[in-house]
DNA sequence: TTCATTTCTTGTCCTAGTTCAATGCATGTG
DNA sequence: CACATGCATTGAACTAGGACAAGAAATGAA
């Protein structure tokens, strides 16, 4: 049950067995249907979410209506919002939906301080993942700002063979940020090649 | 001399006299002029960068040669290229150059290490700073793709007032996503409003 | 001060991607 | 099963922004 957490947070520090322990003592499983928003805007982000089965999407809706998604989590990634660390007192701007049905570990900000405090290694781990996931958005902000929309929907379907044939394309369209007619123009053009 | 920097770490995180005077004992200062490179593509990046004067570009460069602005770093702001932590062994795909003359402090990732050896608290420190990357990386890549060229324009304006002054235009545009062609026609616009 | 280099502006033409239908195809639900 | 809703496709008209070129303005070095 809890391999494949450990695994994950054990990539880049090693921990003791007993330091996993009280890792795995602090976390909440949570099951979670498919099509359930998790965190509406307005709300106050109070999990960090790892998923063990399923899929979600994060996302932003825009000034004209228009949503964009920041991120499709599968198993083995974290979710959360870590905007609040901008605007601390402001409240989220973006949702949390789950697209499959979903199983998770949660975390809430209190009991990672708990785990801190118990077991220091923690905060270095959580360090590191989130310098991947910054790494991570640098390199998207990169392929936004200087590839084609072909280009870009390419790099997607290497770097995440599975998810599409998980989700609907349109939001797929929406994480490339060009929109759904576009991306099913590209994919008929690239199935005629 | 480090009054500056010690605010900065002791935003998010209090620290002891004694554990800023490890930290201080352990910087690395200084001075660089103008329009030097201080990472090359291709290096590996062995250092984090805090700018205590003048304005730092930290750029890629496109399959088409075409330059992308990844962060633009003035006083008070840290700089560094943390996507070695992504493809471990793969040396950076960025560059870091001064675009004022510029005065740093400076630390190597083995100073890091002995930092948090010394100082646990720091490890705490820096992940909170990485978790403002993120989200001002997450916000910007939310911007780049809902916003048109001119409401990125104006936003730039409004959160870097200063800065559009300090650079050239076309180092704005690069940064925008758009091209310095477009950008000096928007700015005529605006002007005539 | 002069010449060279870089930066900025402006115009014209061009294209990648959007918007707005309309249509057909899946799907899930009672 | 039928029907409603959501999803993907296609086409036609449109537009934001790019590419290219040429000149003006600013900066800087000698």
């Amino acid at each position: 049950m809890y391999s494949q957490i450990n695994k994950n947070i054990s990539r880049y520090v090693t921990f003791e067995p007993k330091e996993l322990e009280i890792f795995n003592s602090l976390l909440e499983h949570k099951t979670v249907s498919k099509k359930t928003i998790l965190l509406h805007e307005g709300e106050m982000c109070n999990f960090e979410a790892f998923v063990i089965k399923g899929c979600v999407r994060k996302y932003y809706i825009d000034a004209n209506g228009f949503e964009v998604i920041l991120q499709f989590a599968i198993e083995n990634a974290w979710v959360s919002d870590i905007s609040f660390s901008i605007y601390e007192d402001n409240p989220s701007r973006v949702y949390i939906e789950t697209l499959e049905d979903c199983e998770f570990f949660l975390f809430s900000p209190e009991t990672k301080e708990e785990l801190f405090s118990k077991a220091p290694k923690f905060e270095r781990a959580f360090r590191i993942l989130m310098q991947r996931s910054l790494a991570v958005t640098q390199d998207r902000l990169f392929n936004t700002i200087s590839k084609s929309a072909t280009e870009k929907y390419l790099e997607f379907l290497e770097h995440y063979p599975t998810l599409s044939q998980r989700v609907a394309q349109h939001y797929i369209a929406s994480y490339l940020g060009i929109s759904a007619e576009f991306l099913s123009k590209i994919r008929t053009k690239i199935a005629k090649l």
